[in-house]
DNA sequence: GCCTGTGGGTATACGGCGTACACTTGTCAA
DNA sequence: TTGACAAGTGTACGCCGTATACCCACAGGC
C-alpha cells in the first residue's frame, strides 16, 4: 500500500529541486544551454509545471546564483580586517569556481538579490569593524568590485588549457605582430628558464587572482593608516 | 538615368553598414534585445542577407566590439608609463560609456578579436617601457584585469537614477536588516552633510573608477620600484 | 550577341526558446 | 459527498538563429 502510494506519487516538485536540478545543468553544461525546457525534462516533467513554483527564468536565474552565495563560507571570527576579508573572499572565490557559469549571471542581472545584498553588507561591516570611515568604506567597495564576490574577468583565455607546443607555436607565430605579447611566451606558457633550469610555474590562476587581491587590500590598508593618522 | 539608376540600386550592404547598424540598435535598446531581424529590418533588407556579409551572430558581435575599440585613443607619447596608462584606460573608459552594451559583450565572448589582442598588446608595451621586467608586466595585465580595458563590473545599480527620497526611503526601509548598507545612506545618496552645510557628492561613478584605477597604478608603482632595487 | 558563372539579395522552413492560457486531476476540509 | 484549491498538463503564439534552395543582374569569354 504505502509501496503502491510511493510508485505512483512521485516526489513533488518545489522550488528547492528546481534550483538544484538548474545549477547540476549549468554546472555541465553551461548557463548558455540551460533551458526551461531541459529543467523540465530533467526532472520529468512538463515545461509549464516550473512556472507554478518559479515567477519566469530571471527569478530562476536569482536563485542560482543565491544557492551559490550560500556556499560562501561566512566570516571568521576574531581576525584582523584584512585576513578576514582575504580568507572569505577566497571561499567566494572557491565558490564560483565549482559553479563557473555564477560570475557571468551574477554580472548580467541588475538588482542584486537579497542574499547578495547580504553579503555585501557583512563585507562592509568587516571594514567598519577594521577601523574604516564610512566614507573609505564606500570607496573601497566600489574598488573592489566584483573581487569581493571572488572573481575578477580573466581577458584572455588560459592558454593552458591547450598542449604547450601548440600554445608555443601560436606565441611565435604571432611574434611579430604582437611583439609585448611574444615576450610572455617564457612566463606564460609555462616553461620558463630560470638560471638553467627550466621550471614549470606557468599562468597559475590562483596566484594572479591573490596577487591582485593583496595589492587592492594593501593599497586600502596604507590608505586606512593615513586617514587614522 | 544616373537618377533612375540610383533609385533602382539602393547603397548596397556591406559589412560596415551591417556593424554600423548594430551598433546604433544596440546603443539605444541594449544588446539583450538585438537581433539579425532586428538588423535587417533596419538596413531594409531580408534577414538572411546578412549571411553574406558576416559569418553568424557571435562574429558580429566581435565586429561590434571591434568597431568600439577602434574609438579608443592611440597611447600618448612622451610622457611615464603612468599616465600614459592612465589617460589611455579612461579613454577606454569613455568608448565604453558611449556603448554601454560593449562591456558585457566583450566579456562574454571568449576568443578575444585581433583588434582587442592588439590593444592588450600595447598596452603590455607601455608596462615594459616604463621599466617593468616581463614577470611583473605580466602580473600587473591580470591584476588590471578588464580595467584596462576600461571598466570594472559594478555590483548595485546606481540609486543615482532614481529620486533622492525615494532612494532615502529604500535605505530606511532596510536599516535594520543591511545595517551597514544603511550607513551609506549619506554619502551615496549625494545629500551628505558635511560641517554643517549638506554638499550633493553622491556615487559619483567617474570618481569611484579612478580611485580604484589610481589604488591600482600606484600599488604596481610600487611594486616596480622595489624590483628595480 | 550570346553563354555562363558568380556574388548578392530572397523565400521558405526547421527546430529551439520563454511563457500565456485553458484544461485536468489528485487531495483534503467541511 | 462536494467543492475548492494546488499541482501538473497540453496546446499554442511569437520570437529567435540560420540551413537550404532559389532568383537574378551583371561581368568576362567566345
Amino acid at each position: 500500500m504505502a509501496a503502491k502510494i510511493e510508485q505512483k506519487t512521485r516526489e513533488p516538485l518545489n522550488r528547492e529541486r528546481i534550483l538544484e536540478a538548474a545549477v547540476g545543468l549549468a554546472d555541465d553544461g553551461g548557463v548558455e544551454s540551460l533551458s526551461m525546457r531541459k529543467i523540465a525534462h530533467e526532472l520529468g516533467v512538463v515545461p509549464m509545471a516550473l512556472y507554478k513554483h518559479v515567477a519566469n527564468k530571471d527569478e530562476l536565474l536569482d536563485g542560482m546564483v543565491d544557492v551559490v552565495v550560500g556556499e560562501i563560507d561566512p566570516p571568521i571570527e576574531g581576525g584582523d580586517w584584512k585576513t578576514t576579508m582575504r580568507e572569505r573572499i577566497l571561499s567566494a572565490r572557491r565558490a564560483l569556481l565549482r559553479h563557473p557559469w555564477a560570475s557571468r549571471v551574477l554580472e548580467s542581472r541588475g538588482e542584486p538579490t537579497p542574499t547578495v545584498i547580504a553579503y555585501l553588507d557583512s563585507m562592509m561591516g568587516v571594514f567598519l569593524a577594521g577601523g574604516f570611515s564610512v566614507d573609505l568604506m564606500h570607496h573601497a567597495m566600489h574598488a573592489m568590485g566584483s573581487r569581493i564576490l571572488g572573481f575578477s574577468q580573466e581577458l584572455f583565455d588560459d592558454t593552458s588549457s591547450m598542449p604547450a607546443e601548440e600554445a608555443e607555436a601560436m606565441f611565435a607565430q604571432m611574434a611579430d605582430v604582437y611583439p609585448n605579447i611574444a615576450k610572455l611566451l617564457p612566463v606564460a606558457i609555462g616553461t620558463h628558464d630560470e638560471g638553467g633550469a627550466v621550471v614549470g610555474t606557468g599562468c597559475d590562476d590562483r596566484f594572479e587572482f591573490e596577487f591582485a587581491l593583496d595589492l587592492m587590500l594593501d593599497g586600502l590598508e596604507r590608505l586606512r593608516e593615513k586617514e587614522r593618522a
